[in-house]
DNA sequence: AAAGCGGGGAA
DNA sequence: TTCCCAGCTTT
């Protein structure tokens, strides 16, 4: 596929714009260790690096060593991970600790092959655990890296096909340096991100220009092939925002897997559900009739549906503290940010908090 | 409003 | 093996 001289060449282009123009001073560049290499590459799966610098970080502060992340709940785990989205990545960063310490007497394995077995580790990961914390040459096919590599070929197709994400790999083997892999592993996501963007590519500033079948043909953005796309399907649901007079919040634990799994969130009940029932099944009400009252509705969206939240706000006038069964507990306003909760949880829970008291008219 | 991003686990 | 899932940012 890529003869020898090819590579080399490209490597040398690769290495002369790292040289000059590559990160090295990212969090994750000081001090490196397969730890901290691990950690940020996990982060940075689906997220771009300004987002995960100040996770990175806190997450650093709080666990300095797998040994230190494996004896910690993983509760704490997911606290730190609020905000940071795709939730099953701090659960399998929390199980791999535990696995390397309990397996590999701490040390993560030095090969690939030995990474990628690891939970929440595939194939890119391992290799750029590998290239840039460890000294070995392997390569690595991210989403920043595809999109360099579909261009400079040409590579038609979504990469989702396997057929178009095979190629990609077989392309990226081969021009895969034996020596100095980690700058070049580097150098190649800094490509990705800085120059080669999804929508407008400074195509001049690049070291590869001169040799970039799709800059030559004019349409570097019509590569990689785009994903075919479907309709998302819209589906309601309803969050009881539920305060006792002390200021304390009823939260739910939602099961392990599935949507939000393992994080904290309100009592959810449907749109056809009559309330003050439904209230009563979650909770004991005494006291005189809880005042409900319904907010302003939002929409949030996942990758294979729209979810449209209609949160109601339910003062309870009664002391109730009791019933903190194993997945409802009543936590204190002031203590939610030390539990892992889900995105529009955040939004409203500050909402609560900055005075929206009065609540808002309902528009659905 | 839509696209994009790696890996796990179910089908 | 292939397909479906996940949540946030950017455009």
């Amino acid at each position: 596929m890529t003869d020898k001289r090819t590579a080399t060449r490209f490597q040398q282009r690769v290495f002369g714009w790292y040289h000059q123009h590559g990160r090295k001073n990212l969090p994750w560049q000081k001090k490196i260790s397969p730890y901290r290499v691990w950690v940020s590459e996990i982060m940075l799966q689906q997220t771009q690096v300004t987002t995960v610098i100040p996770y990175f970080e806190r997450f650093m502060q709080r666990f300095s060593s797998v040994k230190a992340l494996a004896e910690a709940p993983v509760d704490d785990v997911l606290a730190l991970w609020t905000g940071l989205g795709y939730y099953a990545r701090a659960r399998n960063l929390h199980k791999c600790a535990q696995t390397v310490v309990a397996e590999h007497g701490g040390r993560f394995p030095r090969s690939v092959d030995g990474l990628a077995e690891l939970p929440g580790i595939g194939r890119s990961t391992a290799g750029a655990i590998a290239s840039i914390s460890m000294g070995i040459s392997a390569p690595i096919l991210d989403g920043n890296v595809k999109r360099v590599l579909a261009r400079h070929y040409a590579v038609p197709g979504w990469p989702g096909q396997t057929k178009v994400h095979d190629q990609l790999w077989q392309i990226a083997e081969g021009l895969t340096p034996v020596e100095d892999c980690n700058h070049y592993t580097q150098a190649m996501m800094d490509l990705g991100a800085t120059l080669c963007t999804r929508s407008k590519p400074d195509c001049p500033a690049c070291p590869l220009n001169k040799t970039c079948q799709a800059s030559a043909q004019g349409n570097p953005t019509d590569y990689p092939g785009k994903k075919p796309k479907s309709k998302k399907p819209v589906k309601q649901t309803r969050m009881l925002m539920i305060t006792n007079p002390q200021g304390h919040i009823l939260l739910q634990k939602r099961p392990p897997s599935g949507i939000w799994g393992g994080l904290w969130c309100f009592p959810e009940i449907s749109v056809e559900e009559d309330i003050d029932t439904a209230l009563q099944a979650i909770t004991p009400i005494t006291g005189s009739g809880p005042q409900c009252e319904t907010w302003q509705g939002f929409r949030h969206t996942f990758s294979h549906y729209h979810l449209d939240i209609e949160p109601v706000r339910v003062n309870l006038d009664k002391a109730v503290t009791g019933v903190s069964e194993g997945n409802q507990r009543w936590v204190a306003l002031t203590d939610t940010g030390e539990l892992g909760l889900a995105a529009p949880v955040v939004k409203l829970l500050k909402q609560l908090h900055s005075g929206h008291s009065t609540g808002q008219p309902q528009l659905f």
